[in-house]
DNA sequence: TAGGAAATCGAAAACGTTTTCGGTAAAATC
DNA sequence: GATTTTACCGAAAACGTTTTCGATTTCCTA
């Protein structure tokens, strides 16, 4: 029952383990005929290279490494399958690892995929991750690294994102376009880019239009994971601290849910009183009442955006020519539903 | 830039390669001196055991395969979550793959795994999956194995599951007692374990409690990946054959949530009209109106559950002692939300 | 001080593959 | 018939580690 090896077969047929091997890789300096006599025992033994073995060699491995700060969410669980199955396509295997928004986990994950030298990594940013370095180590190491989604913009390299800003202004500007008067963000946490960018489309958006910039409207949150909760405290607070609040942009759809669910307790009536729009059209969002209005994320095309342009930098790595960094945006749109009334014509 | 190798920090320190290796491994045939002499090299040059050459000696990867029907999904992402963190704390990686609920698939993956050397692979059953060759061909090269929530009882190997019978009588007999009278069930697809057995508890439970068992109250549905479309179509289907149904234990959340969505649409009142208990309590039943009642199905212990048992067995076989295999059944629970009607006492 | 015990080290084989390079035999060329 | 070309094959090194086993030195004990 022990694993079969190019050595074994070479003894069966009393050639070398050289011409074997050159055999079953289809060499052209091995005669048709001992290449079929090869090639059918190996089939008979079951043969199977020794990954081991090849890998040392060949000093690849055809798996790369995957950092998530979630992975039980919507968006990045869709993000992870059009990794995986992309990566299945070209041959290339994935080990997902979860950073649980921790910058020190993070750390260490980089250091765990770079020891079990991966051919490269995809990592989406931690919430906590404010100094890089043992990213721009991985790239010093000229191992391909892309990033997407929660990204750096300062790290040289590869990203795969949408464009948050615009994205954020159009959530926004539907807002107005529908009446609202006076409209209030949660932006959830700080430090990520995304959410940065967010909020600079919402703020945007308010001025070009002629609307005030009140900064007490943004309601800001550090609570890691809870996102539900969050959404919950976010709209109590509002409904204490502003009254005439009619409309707010929520920062995700998750928090967005929490928030519908403490209002429709309040008897605060969606869009009536207040209009909703969330961000990333999680399904949860088309079947929840009233469903709500949000924009599109399109995590499964990020994902294979992601690893489409990682296995570009492996290849280009591998023929040691010259890797040129990209910076992918993909579409979003926003999806009209019943949280925000009809517009006005 | 290269990656340092003990060869290097031999040189380095005029020693032998075989005295580098064991001062960093701490053997005891190795002086004090040396060893610091080594470990401090070895830290300032950053060396990383090269994991490939490891792997080709000590002829393990510390690294496990992974395959679930679908990745997005609240319970396997769950799932994976438990595994991957166990894994992690026991210096596991884990490698993902989707069967996409097609038993071709599933069969390559596992070839695939198998030729990655892995050591060891969790897996949940395609709904396809009727023959199991490509497991059994995984156990007799002694290779760890453990199923978990979709498994083959045939099959003699460890597993992870719930006692959905159990589960599926509890829900049942919920309805029961909180006044309905006539019981319908969507059952899914027919192939599962799961499926079956959800069904039987739903029979036991009809035929316990005197109420009649009628097949053309149980819907099936083999439309794949479709669950939410599936619960819609049976809703439609079981108002137009049977309007003295009062009650639906359904298998799955999300069909249940599709068979909501239809319910509202065209005015039939949960739970006055029609009560509904679900399966798995995804989180998204907690926010939808009327929130579902629901059977908990603890993925993340699943999944820790799960890999713990497979480190279990990678261990004993390490030591080649006899793996003794163990079926572990998690304890669920009804939760009860509006969706059901309250007891009649 | 001889003897053995303890402490410390290194040579070498092994894991299974890939690939370079040279060698031989057969076929083609003149 | 001598020479070149072509076709086919294999020896051997290399990838970087782990581990066995023997060798050497130092230390202790009688």
């Amino acid at each position: 029952m022990k694993q079969i090896t190019l050595k074994q077969i070479a003894e069966h047929l009393n050639i070398s383990i050289t011409t074997v091997s050159k055999a079953l890789k289809d060499y052209p300096d091995v005669s048709p005929k001992t290449k079929a006599l090869v090639k059918e025992l190996a089939k008979t033994l079951n043969y199977k290279p020794n990954t081991f073995a090849v890998n040392l060699r060949t000093k690849e491995s055809k798996t790369i490494g995957l950092i998530i700060p979630v992975i039980v969410h919507h968006f990045f669980s869709s993000v992870i399958k059009g990794i995986v199955s992309q990566a299945e396509k070209k041959g290339y295997l994935v080990i997902i690892l979860q950073s649980n928004e921790s910058y020190e986990l993070e750390k260490k994950q980089i250091d765990l995929l770079m020891s079990q030298r991966v051919d490269g990594i995809l990592i989406s940013l931690a919430n906590g991750t404010a100094d890089f370095s043992h990213l721009k180590e991985v790239l010093s190491q000229d191992k391909p690294l892309v990033m997407f989604d929660k990204i750096a913009k300062i790290v040289k390299c590869s990203k795969v994102i949408i464009d948050d800003r615009k994205a954020a202004y159009l959530a926004t500007q539907h807002l107005i376009d529908t009446g609202c008067k006076r409209i209030a963000h949660f932006r959830g946490a700080l430090l990520p880019q995304n959410s940065i960018d967010r909020f600079l489309g919402y703020k945007k958006a308010l001025l070009d239009n002629n609307f005030p910039y009140d900064p007490s409207l943004v309601y800001i949150c550090e609570c890691g994971d809870m996102s539900f909760e969050e959404g919950k405290k976010n709209a109590q607070q509002l409904l204490k601290d502003h009254n005439d609040v009619d409309g707010i942009f929520i920062n995700t759809d998750l928090v967005a849910i929490g928030a519908m669910t403490e209002f429709n307790k309040q008897g605060v009536k969606i869009p009536e009183d207040i209009s909703i729009v969330g961000f990333s059209n999680w399904f949860m969002s088309s079947v929840i009442s009233p469903t709500l209005t949000t924009i599109d994320q399109p995590g499964y095309e990020m994902g294979k955006a992601a690893f489409k342009q990682l296995f570009k930098e492996i290849k280009q790595r591998k023929k040691s020519k010259p890797v040129v960094f990209k910076e992918i945006v993909l579409d979003t749109k926003l999806v009209k539903r019943e949280s925000t009334k009809e517009m006005v014509v």
